[in-house]
DNA sequence: TCTAATTTGTGCGTATGTATG
DNA sequence: GCATACATACGCACAAATTAG
């Protein structure tokens, strides 16, 4: 295989898959400055083009500086500095309040020859496929929420391997996958045995999940710990029906469900952080002055936007967990 | 028998049974991605049509996202997917916390055979830029928040008037285009006036306003305020410096600065709601139960993503002003 | 030094296809 | 239905620089 390299089928002028071939030799360093390229007419003739294909493609690439041409001899490379637009397709689950720090800080990481292309699967699976059918070889890395989707592994399969990128979530069967992703099951666990010393004032500990779509290692941890701490728990899907009652202490995930509570626990009189306890999954803004601070249980978005730009930019092809805190405020 | 199939004589128009020849083709497996469709010319001359019919049908296949159109090439297939029917272009300024009920709502009010994509220009006029040209012609309408882009008018211009909706903002030079916007000088004046009562045991109005990217009309309506008003007031850029006073009432309006001020607040051991006042524009989750309730002026993002959906749905090219609402709560 | 082969550089014509009015 | 513009791709002719035999 050459250098140029060209596909009579493709959607891509010809003249473009010349230029992106000598672009490509410059990335992955088989090209070099001062190197010879192929004779205009050689390069015709192998791949049956008008001559005037190939000038146009070699003269855009001598107009960007990037080659130059010597009468009777040949073209050169001048220059291995290209500019190329690196584009990322990025498919995140859903837009909330978490997103936007993770968002935000993966975006900062790059300069503006990147560009990043965020949908939404909203986890539904034909969604999800339809969005990583549609613009498979369109992007130069696929940075991809597999939340909890069982087909997920196989519709991510039809992705070239090594421009793949899962964000947050993984499971055992995407294994194959370089990854960024929380533990959740360690994470809970974890987090709430660091704070046994302070759940011994309570004598029941709820588990609110009101989402089905939440990754399950949460609810396998929770109750790993309540196997092992031998507290009295319970489990409930909303709010609504509940009764903040003295001496709970609420874990709870997301920050719609953690106002109702907070609401309520003021409906009855209750005192947050000596009569009921409250501790959230995911830091956010709020928790920080909410009845003077949430203790939580949360990874650091920030931080994790931050190593899947870097991962990318470094093409390294590994699993992270992302750093876990537990932080405790007044709540407790 | 080709891809393409006429019949002259039945009674479904000519460039639908063109589109449904390429539904065909892909439902049947016959037609994959990537593949190039028969040339516009060649399916005229086949069936003796005019080039407008060809046309009118590659069209729409184009902004149902299932063709690509490469120029001086052909079409090709872009999505195997024929369920889309309408796709929506979404242009937002920036990802945070008030988006999340505006995308959700104006999403769950079309059914499944809608796509929405969404892009975000962070107030870069060539990102703006950029995101526009690319997507001419690839969607059925456009949906886009000009924010106080200066450019935005001219490159707006570029799209079909009767298919642009202006999200949020709008100003005097893009009265030409639909839009469900906020009237941002007005909300401030009125929303202040209505607060008024509240304000006279406050001997200072401080406004905070971090950012250039914040709408002027804020600033105008804060100003006419203080101008009708007679109260005493001061404007400052951050909140690093200042440290709050017995007697001051803060205007506030990111979230951010919010949570800096009510610490700065706690730490000078002061008491919000009678000793120092906080009025907030834009209302989120976290100012219902923060110290007890902070006061807001906010337009209602879920109304204004419902109204968006509603005015596309049937088309009414009308601009319309969001309303406002002014929730009074503990910190006054 | 001459010459033939190779290569870039330039100009013009033609065909096909998209894009717009 | 028609006209016009623009992009892609191909073919041919000729000029000028370089290199090798």
């Amino acid at each position: 295989m050459g250098i140029i390299n060209i596909d009579e089928n493709i959607s891509i002028p010809k003249y473009r898959q010349i230029i992106q071939s000598v672009e490509n030799g410059l990335q992955e360093g088989h090209l070099k400055k001062g190197d010879k390229l192929p004779s205009v007419n050689s390069i015709k003739n192998r791949f049956s083009l008008s001559r005037d294909t190939v000038f146009t493609a070699f003269g855009e690439l001598k107009q960007r500086g990037i080659v130059e041409a010597v009468s009777g001899k040949g073209y050169y490379i001048k220059s291995e500095d290209i500019r190329v637009v690196k584009k990322i397709f990025l498919l995140f689950d859903e837009l909330n309040t978490f997103k936007e720090d993770l968002y935000n800080s993966f975006l900062n990481a790059f300069d503006s020859n990147v560009q990043v292309d965020i949908y939404f699967h909203h986890f539904n699976k034909s969604v999800f496929e339809k969005h990583i059918n549609d613009n498979i070889g369109d992007y130069n890395y696929y940075v991809i929420m597999p939340a909890n989707l069982k087909e997920a592994t196989t519709i991510i399969r039809s992705l070239p391997k090594d421009k793949v990128f899962l964000l947050d979530q993984t499971n055992d069967s995407l294994l194959e996958f370089a990854s960024v992703h929380q533990n959740f099951e360690d994470n809970v666990f974890k987090g709430l045995n660091t704070l046994k010393p302070y759940l011994a004032k309570y004598d029941r500990l709820v588990f609110v999940n009101p989402k089905s779509i939440q990754p399950k290692g949460i609810n396998v941890g929770f109750r790993n710990f309540v196997k092992s701490s031998l507290l009295k728990s319970s489990e409930i899907l909303g709010l609504e029906p509940a009764v903040p009652k003295k001496g709970e202490v609420y874990f709870i995930l997301d920050d719609r469900s953690l106002i109702e509570l907070i609401k309520k626990i003021q409906n009855e009189n209750l005192i947050v952080g000596s009569e009921v306890g409250i501790i959230a999954y995911n830091d956010s803004l709020l928790k920080e002055i909410v009845e003077g601070g949430i203790t939580t249980i949360s990874t650091n978005f920030t931080l994790m936007g931050e190593r899947m730009a870097q991962m990318i930019l470094n093409e390294e092809m590994v699993q992270v967990e992302n750093p876990n805190e537990v932080i405790i405020r007044n709540s407790l």
